[in-house]
DNA sequence: CGCTAGGTTGACGATTCTCAAGGTCAGTGG
DNA sequence: CCACTGACCTTGAGAATCGTCAACCTAGCG
C-alpha cells in the first residue's frame, strides 16, 4: 500500500530516493481513527501535525451564534502543517469526516529531516503553495459563485485532488460529506443544499447515495462549476516516480 | 525607516541579528510602484516573489462572467511567497491598490539564505501559517457572516495586521479600498457595500473619507464583526526586538 | 422494532442583487 | 477661469436567491 503523503510530495517537488525514504521514516506509526473524532482542538499544543493517509477530514471554525464554516477538506495525503500560530497553539479544529488512517509527525522530527534534506523543505513549501491555492479558490467559490456552481466546484476539486493521489480513480468515488457538511463547507443551509443537489441529479450530472458519488458527466460538471484544474496542477510526475514510490513502500 | 518585512518575520520567529541581516540584504533594491499596477500576472514565470514594504496590494481572480474576487490583501510586510504552482507559474493576479514600495526577491536568493540559516525557513513557514489563518478567516467571513459583519471584520483585520507592523498606529489609518474593491473582497455588490457602509457610519463606528479611515469605537466594531485577533496573534516580541531592527536598518 | 442521523418538502420571509439614474469631486484642457 | 471628464459614491424600486421554520420521511442499526 503506497503512502498518499509521499505521493503528494512527489507531485510537489522532485525528491531523491533518500529524501523520500527519510519522509517515509516519519510515517512509521499510523493509527486508525473513527469518523467524527477530533484530530486537534482549539488551543491544543501543537508539537506534532497530523497527516491524513486515508479517509477524509475537515478544518472548521465555529462562530458565536453556533454557525460552522468548514475552511478546508483534508483528503488522503494532506497535512495539517501550516496551521498553527507561531507559539504552536492550534487555532482551528480538525475533525474526521470518515474513518481515517492518520500519522502524527513531530514538528521537531520534520524539522530535522528538512535540515538534513533542504529539498524536503522545498517540497513542503510547494505543498503549502497548493494549499494556499485551494484556500483562495474557496474564497472565490463562496464569494462569487451561486449555490449550484459552488457544489459543482467542490465536487470537481475533490475529484481532481483525489485523482492526484489515486491515479486509477474513475467517475465513482467515496464522498462522505453529509448535506449538513456540504452546507457548512459552502456557506449555505442544508435545505438549500438539498434542493440544489436534486438539481444536479436531475441534470444527470451526478448520483450521490450512501456516501458514494458517481460523476456522470465530468466535462459538463466542470462547465457548470467554472472549474479549471490549473490552479492546483502538480509538477508532472516522471514515469519513474510510480515505481520508485512502490520500492520505498516495500 | 525600518523594514516592514523584517518586522513581520520578527513576529513569526526569533531570529538572530545575523539572520535578520541576511534577509535585509535581500531587500536592497526596492522600487516604487504606482496604484493599479500589476505585480504579477496570470501565467508569469515566477523566478522572484514580490514583498510589499509599504502600501496596499491585492491578490484576486477573475471569473468567466467577469466577476472579480479579491482573495487576499497584501499589507506592508506581506510577501507573495506561497503562491505559485510547483512549476513556478503564477496562478493569480496581484495588483497594487495604492502606490507601493516593493522589493522583488529571487526565489533562488531566498533559498540560499534559508539553506544557510534554517531559522529563516522556519520564520517563512510560520509566516505562511499566518497567511493560511488569514485565508481561512476570509472563507469564514464570506461563508457565514452577513454584509455588515463582513465589512466590520475586514476593517478589524486590516487594522490589527497594520498594528503589528506599525506599533504606533492609532484609530486613524490609510484605507485605499474603493467601494468596488470592498465589494470584490467581501463577495458583495458595490451598491450593497455602500448601504452597509452608511450603516456603520450612522452607528458611529467609523468615518471613511478620501481613503482615510477612522475607527471611533474599536471595541464595538470588533463586537459587530465577531473579531478575535487570536487567529493571527504573533509571537510576542521581546523588548529588544525593536532596537535590534533599528540597528540593522541603519 | 423503535431510535436516530440524515434527507425531503412546502410556505413564507429576508438579505442581497439588478438595473438605472443621478450626484460629487478632483483633475484637465480649452 | 470654467466647462468637461472620469472615477467614485449615492439612491430608489423591484426581483431573485437563499434562509427560516416546521413537518414528515427514510434507512441503517442496536
Amino acid at each position: 500500500m503506497s503512502n498518499a503523503f509521499l505521493q503528494r510530495l512527489t507531485h510537489a517537488a522532485v525528491l531523491s530516493d533518500e529524501e523520500l525514504a527519510a519522509v517515509e521514516e516519519l510515517c512509521r506509526q499510523p493509527k486508525d481513527v473513527a469518523a467524527k473524532k477530533y484530530l486537534s482542538r482549539d488551543g491544543d499544543e501543537m508539537v506534532s501535525f497530523p497527516v491524513v493517509l486515508s479517509g477524509w477530514a475537515a478544518r472548521y471554525q465555529i462562530l458565536r451564534d453556533g454557525a460552522r464554516q468548514i475552511t478546508r477538506l483534508l483528503l488522503p495525503g494532506d497535512a495539517f502543517y501550516f496551521d498553527s500560530s507561531p507559539d504552536g497553539v492550534a487555532i482551528e479544529e480538525v475533525i474526521t469526516l470518515s474513518s481515517c488512517r492518520i500519522v502524527n509527525i513531530l514538528h521537531a522530527d520534520m524539522r530535522r529531516v528538512i535540515d538534513r534534506f533542504p529539498a524536503v523543505g522545498e517540497a513542503m513549501r510547494s505543498y503549502g503553495s497548493m494549499e494556499n491555492a485551494v484556500m483562495a479558490s474557496w474564497v472565490v467559490n463562496v464569494g462569487r459563485r451561486d449555490a449550484l456552481e459552488r457544489m459543482a466546484h467542490l465536487i470537481c476539486e475533490a475529484h481532481y485532488r483525489l485523482s492526484l493521489v489515486d491515479p486509477k480513480l474513475d467517475e465513482q468515488m467515496f464522498f462522505p460529506l453529509t448535506q449538513d457538511d456540504l452546507a457548512d463547507a459552502l456557506g449555505l443551509t442544508p435545505v438549500h443544499i438539498n434542493r440544489k443537489l436534486q438539481q444536479l441529479r436531475q441534470d444527470q450530472l451526478i448520483t450521490l447515495r450512501s456516501k458514494q458519488l458517481i460523476i456522470h458527466d465530468l466535462r459538463s460538471l466542470q462547465q457548470v462549476a467554472g472549474f479549471d484544474s490549473a490552479y492546483l496542477a502538480p509538477r508532472t510526475q516522471t514515469p519513474r516516480d510510480e515505481e520508485r514510490l512502490k520500492a520505498i513502500a516495500a
